[in-house]
RNA sequence: GCCCGGGUGGUGAAAUGGUAUACACGAGGGACUUAAAAUCCCUUGGUCCGCAAGGGCCGUGCGGGUUCAAGUCCCGCCCCGGGCACCA
């Protein structure tokens, strides 16, 4: 019988779906496995040979466990909102929901046919209302807390409700009242406390809440007429779609993920991730530590931070960001016109424009001065827009002597420079070795920089003027965007203050609108609903006017996605968003697999909103995923043709450019490239293309296109539709077969790397499950036989048993394919068809290729779906050999190979060794100083 | 600039400090066939010696070191990829 991929792959999967093999109960008699995929997108475009590497990694895990004896919970979902389906629907009038359906539903097709052993009962989508309720209830519980430095935790608002009211506000907690809370800048009583009005209350309690709502600068995007957070931002653009963004000043829900910067950053330590996603993690938190100091301004005074306090005695001025709250009150009126120009031009420019334009200097001076914490000396107070508004206190103490930016600011305003290292040659730049030794007369003279820091900061709070301080990059994530595809947020407007909508109210489900673009007046979409207010006294949603205002802001896409995981546990659960019991059974996930795409998103606030319903106590861990593993990139090959782009006196210039593959002797493009045309059958430049290149190189001119002139070349870049080179999952398994795909993607390399896609490697594959069928069959007919499996046989059986079992621990996926090649390659050639070597092969098999490790199981006579079948054990005595050739080196160098029996103890092998002929030739008499002897490996004689 | 990963055949890649290049692709040669497909067999790091069987030398980015033994460990470089970045 030959095989036949197609027949046997359909009859499986319905066999699959109709038994529901891999349905999963919560079952606490069973230990448990929770193998996790980041789940995807329903994107239009489908899914290409890339996207299910992950997928095929996670269920070999899930499925070995299964044969291993856990109750494995494998689930599968779509994060359903977001800005495709949207952009859509803005275009087309189609509804998100109905695109969404419609691509989860091809998704699902695609991924059915690849046999996963994915529990789909447990399915969840973000934008289902049952979903996002739970989304909408952390977000209330979020709202509803604040961060407690004291107990370094998470606490309910109403806990400092109570302590305003009992003790006020006071110290540490004060710090965050700077701003424009109305009246209220700093500590206040209990007493005053209670005088506020309940708007001013509300006002100061948003300066607490881990949601809140606050007037800040944020990432505006023009293009997609959104806020987006911090890792949605690359080099000044967009991450998705590369539109530039703006900064912008306005009202905005935050998520305080920067109260648990110190933890997310300590909770790395224990988690099986990879080194450089932990790293790229750990940046991103960028945890500093350094020193708070303030310089004294009449009866006020500026704040700084810095890292380096042992440079104290080198400033010579300060430097407030142009967007600095206290630029206005120091500036003079004499520099008063200047300066607000100064501010206007740079808080216009672009996010973008400011970082293309990093090496121009530019800054004015305010007029006044502060006074030196030490010297008392008189310190010009400048504004410039290198300092950043958004860290540390948006204001530098300037040392040029220790500092190349300080130092580039003063030589180009001509500001004095002061040395305050020793050996340091200030005139060509600043000293920024952190091993120098501190020149500044003073206390600090003669010390080195790590010994000299703790030294100032004692100093300074001896002085009252500073202290010790930790600042984090991490900023606090903007949550709110004005867009239609989101959860909606559930809280409702009174007099400018946001109130939480009841519990009860949930979830709030997203009204209908009748188009999904901005109104006229430039609000979100939502505010074009006609039912959209909350009437609180029958809590109920009203038609506008005849209530309060319902928010009209909707969450960001990585919402739903940082709690997700909770849910496959208990997904049917009306009453909570998992029960207690589910929860305790299923606990962290054991092994998480996607792209390391989300390193600094998705996997940043998966943590942080854990960590927070850690606080609330209804989970009982605080960490989402004990082990990630970040699964490459399959790449696609895109045809390049390297052809004349120049003619010079030196000879031809050669460029490689995208170009399609050779059809019918003539050469087809493939897809557009900026600066190229193709017309009359010729490629020229394009006139924009042109004169970019023209600057670069003067000879560049057009170039012709012949056969000649041409050579095709592969060249190895990222799978998109639009470089025309993915590849379909659906061909390769039409084709071939799903088994055969999965052990090719497996088989390409190790999982972590990148690697291109060459889809005539799959030929491999493909060959071995042939060859591994036909070990069952001779002539078509089944012949296995029930004799004993002779000592190479159980060799072979026994050592891809024990490489593929370690593998599968290691995720060394690869390697175990390799395995599988050499014992079907070694069983041909030993022409075993022995049950007992074939049977227990099959169920090593199975994770990895399980349609037809099924149907193998059938034929060998077994009734029930291989998945339960017990994983197989190796035994270490069937691996070795009687006898084993050993190299026998000298000094290193191998110069015999000589059969000894593997069973010696060391010394009868050294006995061995010596006493044989070829050996005492070699020695010629000379009584080695040391024999080496490596059990089958090797044996070095040193002479 | 700071911080992480990596550099092994034509390609994807193996290798608890112990015979470097397993496995697969590609390439070359051969068998079967009218032919093709499919299948099977052989060769495939470089170089030198030999008619041959076979053997020598060199080889894991570069230069040193530790060791009986280094792709692997240590020191100093070079190159590639990634993260962060006027972050004070």
């Amino acid at each position: 019988m030959a095989y036949d991929h197609k027949k046997i792959e359909a009859e499986w999967q319905r066999k699959w779906k109709d038994q529901k093999t891999f349905h999963v109960k919560n079952d606490p008699s069973k230990p448990k496995y929770y193998a996790l995929d980041m789940f995807p997108y329903p994107s239009g475009a489908g899914l290409h040979v890339g996207h299910p590497l992950g997928y095929i990694a996670s269920d070999i895990v899930a499925r070995f466990k299964r044969h291993a004896g856990f109750n494995v919970l494998h689930p599968m979902g779509y994060d359903s909102f977001g800005l495709p389906a949207e952009q859509y629907a803005i275009q087309t009038g189609q509804h998100p929901a109905k695109t969404t359906e419609e691509n989860a539903a091809r998704y699902r097709e695609q991924l059915d046919r690849i046999g996963f052993s994915f529990d789909w009962s447990r399915e969840v989508r973000t934008s289902d209302p049952k979903f996002y309720k739970w989304t909408q209830w952390i977000f209330l519980q979020l709202f509803n807390s604040f961060y407690d430095s004291r107990l370094n935790q998470a606490r309910p608002i109403s806990e400092l409700i109570e302590r305003f009211e009992s003790s006020g506000c006071q110290g540490q907690d004060a710090e965050v009242l700077t701003g424009d809370v109305e009246e209220i800048v700093g500590p206040f009583t209990a007493a005053e406390w209670k005088s506020f009005s309940d708007r001013t209350q509300q006002m100061v309690l948003q300066y607490f809440r881990l949601a809140y709502l606050s007037e800040a600068w944020v990432n505006w995007c023009p293009a997609l007429g959104t806020v987006l957070a911090n890792d949605e931002v690359k080099d000044g653009v967009s991450e998705r779609g590369g539109h530039p963004v703006e900064r912008k000043r306005m009202k905005q829900w935050s998520l305080r993920i920067t109260a648990y910067a110190q933890r997310l950053l300590d909770g790395l330590d224990e988690l099986d991730w990879s080194g450089a996603l932990k790293e790229t993690q750990r940046n991103w938190i960028g945890r500093s530590t350094g020193a708070s100091v303030r310089f004294a301004v009449d009866d006020d005074f500026i704040e700084v931070f810095t890292t380096r306090p042992d440079t104290l005695f080198g400033v010579s001025f300060l430097t407030l960001a142009p967007e600095h709250l206290l630029v206005g009150k120091y500036t003079t009126e004499a520099q008063r016109a200047e300066v607000e120009a100064y501010v206007k031009s740079a808080t216009n420019r672009s996010e973008r424009e400011r970082q293309a334009e990093v090496d121009k200097i530019s800054g004015v001076f305010t007029g006044s001065y502060a006074k030196h914490p030490f010297t008392g000396a008189e310190v010009p107070i400048w504004v410039g827009d290198y300092v950043l508004a958004g860290y540390g206190t948006g204001a530098v103490m300037a040392v040029p002597g220790g500092d190349q930016r300080d130092w580039r600011f003063a030589k180009h305003f001509n500001l004095p420079i002061i040395a305050v290292t020793e050996g340091a040659d200030i005139e060509k730049s600043a000293d920024e070795r952190k091993d120098a030794v501190i020149c500044s007369d003073g206390f600090m003279k003669g010390m080195k920089v790590a010994d000299a820091i703790p030294r100032a900061i004692e100093e300074l709070e001896k002085l009252g003027a500073g202290e010790g301080r930790i600042n984090y990059r991490l900023r606090d994530a903007a949550f709110g965007r004005q867009r239609y595809w989101g959860e909606p947020i559930p809280v409702y407007y009174k007099d400018d203050i946001p109130y939480p909508l009841p519990e009860s109210a949930l979830p709030l489900e997203l009204p209908e609108v009748d188009k999904f673009q901005p109104t006229e007046t430039g609000e979100p979409p939502l505010a074009r609903a006609k039912q959209w207010a909350w009437d609180e006294t029958n809590e109920r949603i009203v038609a506008n006017g005849g209530g309060s205002p319902l928010e009209t802001t909707t969450m960001p896409g990585w919402a739903g996605s940082s709690w997700y995981y909770l849910r496959y546990m208990d997904p049917h659960n009306e009453e909570q968003f998992a029960s207690p019991e589910a929860i305790d059974y299923w606990k962290q996930i054991d092994l998480y697999i996607g792209g390391n795409e989300h390193s600094t998103g998705h996997l940043l606030y998966f943590r942080f909103w854990t960590k927070f319903l850690y606080d609330l106590g209804v989970i009982p861990f605080d960490e989402p995923a004990k082990k990630l593993v970040n699964q490459g990139m399959i790449q696609g090959v895109s045809m390049m043709a390297n052809v004349v782009v120049a003619r010079t006196e030196k000879g031809d210039r050669y460029e490689l450019l995208p170009i399609a593959e050779e059809r019918n002797g003539a050469f087809h493009r493939n897809y557009p490239i900026e600066h190229v045309e193709f017309k009359d059958g010729r490629y020229t430049i394009s006139e924009a293309g042109a004169e970019a290149t023209r600057n670069e190189n003067p000879t560049f001119r057009e170039y012709h296109l012949t056969s000649k002139e041409i050579e095709v070349k592969p060249l190895v870049e990222k799978m998109s539709k639009s470089k025309f080179n993915v590849v379909n999952p659906d061909d390769i398994i039409e084709r071939y077969g799903a088994d055969t795909l999965r052990l090719y993607e497996m088989f390409l390399g190790p999982l972590e790397q990148s690697k291109p896609w060459d889809t005539h490697g799959i030929e491999g594959t493909s060959r071995f499950l042939r060859k591994f069928w036909n070990l069952f069959f001779e002539s078509d007919i089944m012949s296995v036989s029930e004799e004993a499996p002779t000592a190479p046989e159980l060799r072979t059986l026994n050592a891809t048993l024990k490489k593929v079992t370690e593998d599968i621990d290691k995720m060394s996926f690869n390697t175990s394919v390799s395995q599988f090649m050499i014992a079907v390659n070694e069983l041909h050639a030993l022409r075993c068809n022995k049950r007992d070597v074939l049977e227990p092969l099959t169920i090593a098999l199975a994770p990895f290729a399980p349609h037809i490790a099924e149907e193998l199981w059938k034929q060998l006579g077994h009734s029930d779906s291989i998945s339960t079948a017990p994983w197989p054990q190796w035994h270490a005595r069937f691996l070795e050999e009687d006898n084993f050739s050993y190299p026998i080196s000298f000094n290193g160098k191998t110069r015999l190979q000589l059969v000894f029996p593997v069973n010696l103890s060391k010394e009868e092998m050294e006995a061995a060794v010596l006493a044989n002929l070829e050996v005492q030739e070699r020695l010629e008499g000379k009584t080695p100083k040391k024999v080496i002897i490596v059990p089958k490996r090797i044996v070095n004689i040193v002479l």
